[in-house]
DNA sequence: CCAAAAGTGTTTTCGTTACACCCATGC
DNA sequence: GCATGGGTGTAACGAAAACACTTTTGG
């Protein structure tokens, strides 16, 4: 590594103390199960939070984009690596960590989840409800707590939900997505109405199997009618 | 500090290369100046980019939150400290700074240029156009256009111009704001409508001075109204 | 009296909300 | 045939956009 003493404006800490601290990154990884927008966490094992949910993070390596830190931990974590993911915040307070400074950035990812299988043996990863996770580790609940209210944000104009879902799925499911994800009741005719004015959905002439009910149509999302639609607002 | 050999779960590094990086935090602060939406920049002085614009910032210090960091950038370089202030990106591309592994938190921060006094005599510090900037040190130009577009979006509901005016001010100057940083025409009509309507204003009774036309009413902007307001929304 | 900007209301348009009935399938 | 959810249309409402003339002041 180079010289680095030019950043030493004012003086009275030497270049070797700006290198004390540690970047890591945590991701708070999205799932949609049984009509519940979950999260993926996992028991933290030091000792100060022992027992506790925690979300899964880790350091950034030296010669590590934080963008790829974050894929990795994904990849790492639940073996996908063709995600949504989006950086959400960076938290810095002194003593947010326990073993020393550590600064973190935090990343949301949308998944689906029986896209991939988690090493569940190994470790004790954990699918859990968003609305019924209580206090977590470190100032995990406020990361988690942030990551959700920019998810309901950015759910509102960016159709990102089809991340949650499987590749082929009906309008009820898409609408329980949002509900699940804005914890709110909506109207059945005017999501409809909606997302057929959008323009995101193609109708794949397939019909839902083994549901005790009238089936409904299936669709995929239509990713190129969205990019064209994105450019002509601009 | 504590041991941190908790952290390494994958083996190939020990614990102090993790520390290698360095956390830096970049301060994006607007003004408003004739009618233009301004950005605080300095001449750079490390070899790579010489005599370019950059912005605002320093390495963050091993006692210090990101958040106070970049209170103490401000506080530096502008006298003020009770500013606007928000956290909008991290940039941690490898290569993005030449001295070093440096991740950068990006801040946009709101200021009333005539508030206080910059150091003008020395260093370059200047007050740029932010219509007319071109090509910038590191990725700060980057960075600058991120803070733009958060900036744009903030705007479009909370009331945060407020920060780039003087405490009392015309609608007519509250207008030129929103379209210095929107970058668009308003009509003038329907302005003063919404904002009567939002009911962020006090009347202050008094009028313009010195002006060559008729004078205009002065207002303040109410955040107490605000408050109250957007309380009930949730 | 002329220039320049302040101040003021109404109409139209469009997107959002609210709401109720028939239909297709599985059992 | 009945239970369950699928599928559809319309009216009311409210927010935003479009738009022009009169008023006040300084010079």
């Amino acid at each position: 590594m180079k010289q680095i003493s030019r950043f030493s404006h004012f003086g009275e800490l030497s270049d070797k103390d700006y290198f004390r601290i540690a970047l890591s990154v945590d991701c708070v990884i999205f799932g949609f199960e049984e009509g519940e927008l979950k999260v993926l966490v996992i028991k933290c094992n030091i000792k100060e939070y022992k027992g506790m949910w925690s979300l899964l993070g880790d350091l950034v390596r030296p010669d590590e984009d934080i963008n790829s830190a974050s894929y990795r931990i994904l990849k790492e974590r639940t073996g996908l690596d063709d995600v949504y993911l989006e950086q959400v915040h960076t938290f810095g307070k002194v003593n947010r960590h326990p073993a020393g400074r550590v600064i973190t950035t935090a990343y949301f990812s949308l998944v689906n989840i029986k896209d991939h299988q988690l090493k569940l043996s190994d470790n004790e990863l954990h699918w859990h409800p968003v609305k019924e996770i209580g206090d977590m580790a470190f100032d995990h609940k406020n990361i988690l707590d942030t990551c959700i209210e920019r998810l309901r944000e950015k759910v509102e104009d960016h159709p990102v939900v089809f991340n949650l879902l499987p590749k082929k799925f009906s309008l009820r499911e898409l609408q329980s997505v949002y509900e699940a994800v804005l914890n709110c009741e909506l109207d059945r005719r005017n999501f409809r109405k909606k997302f057929f004015m959008m323009d995101w959905l193609v109708d794949l002439n397939e019909l839902e199997e083994d549901v005790p009910h009238r089936p409904g149509k299936l669709y995929k999302f239509n990713a190129a009618k969205f990019a064209k639609k994105a450019k002509k607002i601009s």
